[in-house]
DNA sequence: TGGGATTGTAAGCGACTGCTTACAAGATCG
DNA sequence: CGATCTTGTAAGCAGTCGCTTACAATCCCA
């Protein structure tokens, strides 16, 4: 009888299961809640392979922030990207779709998640959302924005606080595209985008 | 020669003290972050007395919440409360001007933590809020805009992220309250309180 | 077919966590 | 003074953490 039905043999498949699994638990739980041992559970693998493979929790946690970040900066446009961002946000709280917006707030934290989404994530969020306005001080107004959409996207998915919790995204996304009109301000900032 | 210059022997100074270096360690690093050997160690006590006197780590957070909060949202007004909450939180980055929701963002990814600040604290906050707005969606407003004030607080004083973190608190403040006032609006709310 | 590299596994090391215990030192009061 | 309660201390228990090691199974290629 064997005792472990062994893996099989594909560690590209393994690398993936394992980033899948981080990345779902690191949402859920946050940086620091999230042990390498339920990431290598989830995952149906072993755990010394997540270090063989990703060298520590720390490198897994940017692998996941990278893999799951590059496309969906990339396919949105800077005018959609406030709405469509808030969406995903707002989202995300349902089935499987996570958002890794989500896995950063949970891993605020924790100072070394903190650096990477500092440098790396943020000023790309906040040089495409900046494009909007034609302020000098763009970039500070963008940071509001993002702030704001971190912000609810804590109280609501994270805090899952009332009534902002149960509130219809689509009234959410209307008040909060209004509010932030005032601030990107621009010539013609349609209000259906 | 003595080996330990043996503590004052005064349990009500112990206590507060304990509840000090708590509520500055919570602050700095988070709830999960800060271990009960920091928190005596700052207070200069023997960490067996903090189990002696607050029975647990997570009863000691919740008396360092109350301790703090009860004052701040008592003495002001619902008009002033925006205003003055933003600022509180903008300025407690200086010297030792801690405010107990830097608090609660820091402590964010712990269950047992978030559970009092969605119950007890967040309600609070929203009720007085929502004083502002005649809509019947009140509540949603006061809540997207506390969303927010904690978005700025998390962004600039905990992630730092730049340019909001640099960004001169006046400016700051005037954005918000001109932008939260469409959310909050009513009849002649001015727009320098 | 055989030998070295790759992928999987089990076990455990050392450090750290929240919390407890046993006890010494000072206070209080007869 | 001596008994008792309170306050402070040192040490350690049991569990968990990230990470490492030793080794078995499988693959690749000569």
């Amino acid at each position: 009888m064997r005792q472990a039905p062994r893996r099989k043999r594909d560690s590209a498949a393994t690398k993936e299961a394992l980033l899948q699994a981080a990345s779902e638990l690191f949402t859920e739980r946050g940086f620091s809640a999230t042990t390498v041992r339920d990431v290598a559970a989830r995952a149906g693998a072993n755990q010394a392979l997540l270090f063989r493979y990703f060298g520590s929790k720390q490198e897994l946690f940017a692998a996941v922030l990278t893999r799951n970040s590059e496309q969906v900066i990339a396919e949105l446009s800077a005018e959609e990207l406030p709405r469509q961002l808030l969406i995903n946000l707002l989202d995300s709280a349902e089935p499987d779709g996570e958002h890794p917006l989500v896995a950063m707030l949970r891993s605020w934290s924790d100072e070394r998640a903190a650096e990477m989404l500092r440098g790396e994530l943020g000023a790309r969020y906040t040089e495409r959302l900046s494009e909007l306005s034609d302020a000098d001080d763009a970039q500070l107004r963008a940071d509001l924005v993002l702030a704001w959409l971190f912000g609810i996207g804590m109280v609501r998915s994270v805090l899952g606080k009332s009534p902002l919790a149960e509130a219809d995204p689509e009234v959410i996304v209307r008040y909060v595209t209004r509010a932030a009109s005032v601030l990107l301000e621009r010539t013609g900032l349609s209000d259906d985008r």
